[in-house]
DNA sequence: CGTCTTCTTGAGCCACTTCAAGGTAAGTGG
DNA sequence: CCACTTACCTTGAAGTGGCTCAAGAAGACG
């Protein structure tokens, strides 16, 4: 288990830089300039939130790449969703966080404090309303990537590109901040079979890999087919 | 692909009994004696909304058992939810519904319209965050279940009746509402699989099969082992 | 250049699926 | 009340997709 740690030595583990200072954002949530907070960096693989802990903040990634996941306790860890720059999470949790978050790739995060979020909300039906939905919109990743994880490892790995490619600006070519045992543990796979399978893709003309992060769909209706 | 009906009809459908009167009932959800609508019955696998439907009103179970799920193209099913007497459902869906719904068994279902509900929301902040929890705790099953589907399929069968024994009153006995292929299309696994893993735990005594649909738990510390 | 991490590939195996058959229970009409 | 039907459940035998184990290749970095 890991010792729990502050945010600002989380920021330094395995980071190997010093935390930047919290520094006051013009970045704020929903919209509202009230929800803002402090920006901070946190290095690669360092642990933003436990599994457990008091949820005392919401996040957006700024720049970087969050995964959120859960382990079982012997160990198999699912991934339950990637976060990239101007995503929100963390939103969910009432009094306290059922993932754990890291952050994949050194990455700087805005937190904002809960308790001034749930001041604004009294007050602003608005930003409520949009709570609800970004909360509903998770629920509905998380339905879909149930779905996903009853399709066969080449559907997966399909629908796992098809998904990175609709989040990033450029639509065919994808740069992936994680790891292939990252996204074994998205797709409920393991890293030789994520592999093969794009290695299959590969010679099915339907991507092409130009580097191991890097991708480009070659063949769009091709995946889209796999997707159904 | 089935016709759209009206709940009139639907309620009929292969039910063989005419739908009762919708009837104003004492009902109400989430405590606001405001949140009232008809109750309406409906028949075995009647269908109550479908996958893309509009969501006009939110659902609560009164009598009976529901299913939620969706289809891939080619006809697989992932069973998403089952909802028991007291449980409110189709309460996520913005403008339309991304699941259908069905009736298990001969069900009473309240209905109450979505505009009640947004009615009042505006004016009744505590409603507002009861209706966000009650998504937040749908997101949260959701994310256990996926944790659920990387399970081995003893693990899921156990999972799943650990957590029917815990929404049913008898916490050791359990009559189960839902087909073998239900429990499936819940876990992920075919009718096979969970009947031989059904007989795999009687023949360790950890539970019993007392009729095909009543199950009771032997050996409850077992079945937790399996679990984690 | 060496070390460490990440990724790929191969060979054998196993848990679950597929296919097939039979059994059980509930309902229906004669 | 009993033959017949239909839906549901169980069990067996064989097949297979993805896993496990093992080795090596390709980068990243000091």
């Amino acid at each position: 288990m890991l010792t729990q740690l502050k945010i600002g030595q989380m920021a330094q583990m395995r980071s190997g830089v010093a935390p930047k200072q919290p520094m006051t954002s013009p970045l704020a949530l929903f919209g509202c300039a009230e929800l803002t907070g402090a920006q901070v960096a946190f290095g690669r693989n360092a642990e933003i939130y436990g599994e457990g802990e008091d949820s005392d903040f919401v996040y957006q990634v700024i720049s970087g790449a969050v995964r959120t996941y859960k382990v079982l306790s012997d160990g198999r860890r699912q991934i339950t969703a990637f976060y990239l720059p101007g995503d929100m999470f963390g939103v969910e949790a009432g009094g306290e966080h059922w993932c754990s978050a890291e952050a994949i790739v050194p990455s700087n995060i805005l937190l904002v404090r809960r308790s001034v979020l749930n001041r604004v909300i009294d007050h602003d039906g608005d930003v409520a309303r949009r709570l609800c939905a970004h909360i509903a919109a998770e629920l509905r990743h998380s339905q879909d990537h149930g779905l996903l994880l009853i399709k066969s490892a080449q559907e997966r790995v399909a629908a796992f590109l098809v998904g990175m490619a609709g989040r990033a600006r450029g639509t065919t070519s994808i740069d992936l901040p994680m790891t292939r045992q990252d996204i074994a543990d998205y797709l409920g796979l393991t890293i030789e079979t994520v592999s093969r399978m794009m290695t299959q893709l590969t010679e099915s003309a339907t991507i092409q890999i130009i580097a191991s992060r890097r991708i480009v769909l070659r063949n769009r209706a091709a995946l889209d087919e796999l997707n159904h």
